[in-house]
DNA sequence: TTGACATATGCGTTTGCGTGCATATGATAA
DNA sequence: TTATCATATGCACGCAAACGCATATGTCAA
């Protein structure tokens, strides 16, 4: 994992926001939660998503038909800084994010996604 | 200044680069002693320094014909943390440029650089 | 004032990347 | 097995960004 390639995946606006509720989520979050939080389209959170896990912030699992996503567990220095400093980004459309992501953990049933995506 | 911003400026690995030694230098560089560092064409030094300088991340100071440019001080907490993930980089290519920003730092008199491009 | 040097920028080219759409895969429930 | 839901991906398109080259600006020294 190249640091460099860290910094090519935050450069995206929506790879950025997603990280943002990851980290604010302090667990896992499923594709259909990020798409409705984020409102952006389902094959492109996949795809982000994916850009952040070979980068090697962002770990994946499944369960059923579900895959939920973490940040990775910071082990080393850089990543507890960049952690750190992602926690000060302070910008109007990741406070509208952060509420659109409370209200949809709302949802949630015995702390899991249950809701299917909403047109 | 938007945080998004500054994780686009540092998305190019030229532009992390010169972040990286301004930080090592801690203090001035001007464009010829970058172009001597890190071994690019000094039009494009020019160019990203100034995307640096865009994102809020670089300060400038002319002085007769050279130019001098530093990090900007930390003010807040993001940029507090940013600098300290930058510190924690650990590519090769940075310790690279590190070696070729010492040897070319000791062409200075007086601690200013009075050296010309060399071809 | 002229020449040399340090830096900046306009232009054309090329490459990389984000997106939308359609479709594929993978998994569950009926 | 089939229908439905959650997620992934191949393809084509458009745009932004990085580069090389040439040239412009700005400053000093002779």
């Amino acid at each position: 994992m190249k640091h460099h390639g860290v910094f090519k995946a935050l450069a995206d606006i929506n790879r950025l926001r997603i990280v943002a509720v990851l980290l604010q989520s302090k667990g896992e979050l499923c594709i259909c939660e990020i798409m409705d939080t984020l409102h952006i389209a389902h094959y492109n959170v996949s795809r982000q998503v994916k850009v952040l896990k070979l980068a090697g912030l962002v770990s994946e699992r499944r369960e059923g038909r579900f895959v939920f996503f973490a940040l990775k567990k910071a082990g080393d220095e850089f990543t507890k800084n960049l952690y750190k400093t992602l926690m000060a980004v302070d910008d109007e459309i990741f406070s509208r994010d952060q509420r659109f992501l409370n209200k949809r953990l709302l949802l949630r049933m015995n702390g899991k996604c249950v809701v299917g995506m909403q047109k």
